[in-house]
RNA sequence: GGCCCGUUCGUCUAGCGGUUUAGGACACCGCCCUCUCAAGGCGGAGAUCACGGGUUCGAAUCCCGUACGGGCUACCA
């Protein structure tokens, strides 16, 4: 049997970090067994559902390096894949659920259902609805349905079923008493219907073999499991996952910081890194590993793994893999990276990278191992694009030290000298400290700051050379006159 | 209120009855390397396995209870 799973956000908001978790647990384990990955937009609720949102969804999950089999973009034959454009499933779904006798119509009213909720809660009762209207007569459901009353079609529980049972994937077996459970809504009095019956009616149509999803939706898999038996169809192997929590044990949310995809992409991540972070979170390959490529994901993931308690997000944790990722790349793919960063800071130009891409990649180096997140590299590499102001600070602390602008001058004399590549500039510079007779930091500082502006850059023999003798002189000079 | 789920270092986790003086990673501390900052190497501190009962020769691992946290209880998903 073909493994078939999906991931189904409902296009109400963005892809927020525990949607794409599930969204990657999901690819994984579909690639893992050679099955097929569905993306579905459950935009049942007309209210909150956008486009825009669909289309965010979409990137951020392409952002992050997953693709689906089936679903927007990509087509299928178990299409549509937008809820809103499946009327015609739920509408025989129901008519079959209908004709079993498995759905029935309710005639209450809001008010009556509040109040009779109201008296459940204070008597202890376990389920929701009192079920008036499943004892209607006939024929005085007949007569109120021709009379166009408003009405919604419930569920019928089968009471004499006895507890509903399934074995979870990640929390094992679990039960429900068949008395908890409530004669739930299938379709509203509008004609749509609602999220419990949807899912599984495009679960079954989909022919989906694992549902791999939020903890929130475990009380709803009795329900579901229902409606699938009441449709005479086999239930999917349900897993679920328990939720990413903020660092307060809360649920993750705008008070703890970003929580969509996007805009941790647009803080400078990586999307291998978010990727193998999310994954981990959660989960894990052997309890030693914590770089797990998306090849390696591929290769082992396995619901057996995923663990049962909450995860907190720690966002050091998410940054120094970020790190660790950055450290991994090859020195093309970081230019790639940190291009749009460049660019957006204003030094340079997508032509120019183009045109001096040997130049580019020589600067990977001097950085690669300083920064975390692709929004420090602007910062740290400005001063080659741009001769840099001298702080006070800087200045004072290693300018206007003891012996530095005699160190100063001696560097600017035997750089002048000497052919622009590291290990010669690294020879020259060495025999300053002594001719001048100070430390040797107080000589490379000194020069530090008279070319980077700054106490502390990239290591600085590399950056002369990639700065080039010319500017490096330039700036020597410019220092010396402000002393 | 009812039903259900969860609980191992600050955090993510390994552990699936004896191999455990409970292992790894992030963060933290120290040392080394060193032109600053990093990165890297080495070492350290950090968990009476929520608590209380059982079962067993033996329990973090199995069972029961309690506490705490969470989910569902909508014509939201």
């Amino acid at each position: 049997m073909t493994v078939r799973v999906r991931f189904a956000p409902s296009p109400t908001g963005t892809l927020h970090l525990g949607g794409a978790r599930t969204a990657i647990y999901n690819w994984a384990f579909a690639r893992r067994n050679h099955g097929v990955f569905i993306l579905r937009i459950d935009d049942t609720d007309p209210e909150r559902s956008t486009p825009e949102n669909t289309a965010q969804i979409i990137r951020s999950l392409r952002w992050l390096g997953l693709d689906w089999d089936e679903g927007p973009e990509a087509g299928g034959n178990h299409g549509p894949y937008f809820q809103t454009q499946r009327a015609r499933n739920y509408t025989a779904a129901l008519e079959r659920m209908k004709a079993t006798g498995h759905a029935y119509p309710c005639f209450c009213s809001a008010d009556e259902l509040a109040a009779k909720r109201d008296l459940t809660r204070t008597t202890g009762a376990t389920s929701g609805y009192d079920r008036t209207c499943r004892a209607l007569p006939a024929d005085e459901v007949a007569r109120r349905l021709s009379a166009g009353e408003p009405h919604v079609w419930r569920l019928a529980v089968p009471l004499e079923r006895g507890p509903v049972g399934f074995s979870d994937a990640v929390r094992g077996e679990t039960e429900f008493p068949i008395e908890s459970i409530d004669d739930f809504v299938l379709v509203r009095s509008d004609g749509t219907p609602t999220y419990n019956f949807a899912t599984v009616v495009d679960d079954a149509d989909m022919e989906i073999t694992h549902v791999i999803r939020g903890d929130d939706h475990l009380a709803n898999t009795p329900k579901q499991i229902l409606v699938f038996e009441a449709l005479g169809r086999k239930t999917p192997v349900f897993a679920h996952l328990s939720m990413i929590w903020g660092a307060d044990g809360k649920k993750l949310s705008k008070r703890h910081g970003a929580t969509s995809v996007e805009a941790y992409r647009d803080m400078g991540y990586l999307p291998e890194a978010l990727l193998n972070y999310l994954a981990l979170l959660g989960w894990s390959l052997d309890g030693e590993t914590t770089i797990v490529s998306a090849d390696v994901l591929t290769s082992s993931f396995s619901l057996e793994r995923i663990s049962k308690n909450p995860a907190i997000f720690d966002p050091e944790k998410l940054e120094w893999m970020n790190g660790a990722y950055l450290r991994g790349m090859t020195a093309s793919a970081f230019v790639d990276a940190m291009a749009p960063w460049l660019i957006e800071a204003g030094l340079t130009t997508g032509e120019d990278i183009d045109a001096r891409r040997p130049w580019f990649e020589s600067i990977v180096p001097l950085i690669q191992e300083r920064v975390r997140r692709l929004d420090e590299v602007a910062e740290k590499v400005a001063f080659l694009f741009a001769d840099p102001v001298l702080s006070a600070e800087a200045t004072d602390k290693a300018l206007r030290a003891d012996g530095a602008s005699a160190a100063l001058r001696a560097a600017r004399d035997v750089l002048d000298e000497v052919d622009f590549d590291a290990a010669s500039i690294e020879e020259a510079l060495r025999t300053v400290p002594e001719a001048v007779g100070v430390k040797p930091k107080t000589a490379f500082q000194a020069v530090r700051v008279a070319v980077t502006g700054s106490t502390v850059s990239p290591p600085l023999f590399e950056s002369l050379e990639v700065l080039g003798k010319e500017a490096t002189l330039r700036r020597i000079d410019a220092a010396l006159s402000q002393l």
